[in-house]
DNA sequence: ATGAAAGCGCTAACAC
DNA sequence: GTGTTAGCGCTTTCAT
């Protein structure tokens, strides 16, 4: 990579500047600012020259200079759980289009439900100064964001609700869903119905008991502890819990399962034994039409867009108080939650 | 939102510098730069009155002004075709992983399989100056990228080749991979065996359409056209395509599906059906277990990982010229494709 | 141990 | 139409 008289090229690792194209193309920094941004001002024929210059000397605007002077970076961060689950797949790329239809960028993270790495994650994305920031809460402190939201980093909650700070959250109704779903049970003649969520300490994982406690209180069903398990969504402890439900003199004859890792258990569980036990699962799977799984499902990808539509929102000056947005939930019979008592 | 008409800049959206912090400490800049970053040479007590004062104003350090001067921004970019496809969720998310190991952020974009977004991103990313790239090609003229590449971005494809240039690549063994599963299907006596695939310009598909010329031919069948498929992968084709394979004096006895979206949408046709047509599938799909769908897997996460630390290799200056590394796939027998013919 | 000054590459505000 | 100048907030260099 020397350079020659005729025609100095950068070396390797540097990169050309507008002064390099100005220089070039024999006109002034300004100039060229203009031809790279479209303003006006400029003949064609200087703009012919400015462009040729660039193409030439493969030419890239640095962002980060232009940030530093204008203020705004057009991006937006996105913190969810992990974007592995199927779940935060359609979700993201949702708020990636409404992010492209406002000319951003998304930049997303897993908090890999770790409060510590959702926070170094988050703070991260403020240090790059992003517009906006859709975060999908593992902690349950978020006053860190006090400065940032202050500071003007618009901020919107999604799935659980924001702990010890006032901020906009989009939520799906797990309560009503939950509580649709048992009672779907209810009417097919069960009462002894299991429930199996996620960790007590995760929102979603409270509201979906709670709603399933509403709808057996509704039908005036006591409700056995035995009946109920809450912990983590792996397998093995999933498995476990199905396990022991359906064991006993007294078994369940229904499985309540709050969410889509738990449903993928249970189905496997339920797929080894000989009997019929009836399930609603929280959450949509894929294929679950083909295995007749019944659900209560919650749209991501309308989570996703509801969440960005309402960051743009705030961005561009609604000066409106933090609101709750609870999305609804609908109940999807194929089959397995219509199955009778054993 | 307490913005009075009579700021022209509102306090709000302005955040404190160092300047600031040094102001309000009583020391210099440079102190502070030295305690925010952790630099040896601040005595206990000047760095906890800077401490101190970060916390009361707020203060969060602008990456923009540190890329600027530093010249690196500890950031990849991921170009991928869609984030909501089961497939690339892990493999965003392995490459999330290494990226962190190496304390740098990702910032994702889905092409949606069109060359001038995939180009647009690119460049975006680019313009912001991440340190490297990962690319699933939707273009076939990557030409664009050799300024970027000379300028020193590292550069690894993943899923397909580069096109028109020389750069890292990352592939699954499309080829050998449908060889393997067209062959396993011969094995179990089939003659008559139905190909449905993605669009021709997609490298994969035209891979695992030669992987299944190839094992044809190797039991010395002739194929006949009306057994090869190739278009859009959406439902309606791809079920109109099955069941064109299906009618008919000599239909086939059994199907290769191109992907995960096509195994999904020729698993529900097949479930309509009272007879037993065999199927392997390129791809594993959640739930495929339950199913009994024989499946041609590769592993999303291994090819994501596989990417990122060779990126992240090149960036820490390996010399050495671009390499391309092909990743195994594996046959997972789980009924279907043992389904002997009709 | 600490700080003052000089940029990094760009855009805003004015020159001409 | 076009160019010049002064920063944006940080790190680097070099004094002290």
């Amino acid at each position: 990579m020397a350079e020659t008289a005729r025609h100095p090229e950068p070396r390797y690792g540097t990169r050309p500047t507008m002064k390099d194209v100005a220089a070039r193309a024999g006109v002034g920094l300004k100039t060229v600012s203009r031809v790279v941004n479209g303003e006006p001002g400029v003949t064609p024929d200087t703009e012919r020259r400015v462009q040729e210059a660039i193409e030439a000397l493969g030419f890239r605007r640095n962002d980060s200079a232009r940030v530093l002077r204008k203020g705004r970076t057009a991006s937006i961060g996105l913190v969810l759980e992990d974007l592995a689950d199927p779940f935060y797949g359609p979700l993201s790329r949702a708020v990636e289009e409404v992010a492209r239809d406002h000319g951003a960028l998304l930049i997303n993270g897993s908090s890999a439900e770790d409060p510590e790495r959702e926070q170094e994650l988050v703070l991260a994305l403020c240090a790059r100064r992003v517009d906006g920031l859709i975060v999908i809460p593992a902690g349950e402190d978020h006053r860190y964001l006090e400065p940032e939201i202050k500071a003007g980093v618009a901020t919107v909650f999604v799935d659980r609700p924001a702990g010890l700070i006032e901020a906009d959250t989009v939520l799906s109704d797990s309560f009503g869903g939950a509580r649709e779903g048992v009672a779907h049970l209810l009417a097919h003649g069960h009462r002894r119905i299991g429930f199996i969520g996620d960790r007590p300490h995760i929102h979603t994982a409270v509201e979906r008991l709670r709603g399933y406690h509403a709808a057996m209180a509704d039908a005036g069903i006591d409700v056995r502890e035995s009946w109920v398990s809450q912990g983590a969504t792996d397998p093995g402890r999933v498995a476990a819990a199905a396990e022991a439900m359906l064991a006993g003199p007294e078994p369940v004859t229904a499985l309540f399962s709050g969410n889509n890792r738990v449903t993928v258990t249970v189905v496997r569980v339920l797929a080894r034994r000989e009997d019929h036990i009836a399930l609603v699962g929280f959450d949509d799977i894929e294929l679950a039409d083909l295995l007749g799984v019944t659900v209560v499902s919650q749209d991501p990808a309308a989570v996703g867009r509801t969440a960005a539509e309402h960051l743009f929102r705030r961005l561009e000056g609604s000066g409106r108080p933090p609101a709750r947005v609870t999305l609804p939930t609908r109940l999807v019979a194929r089959g397995s939650g219509e199955l009778p008592p054993a």
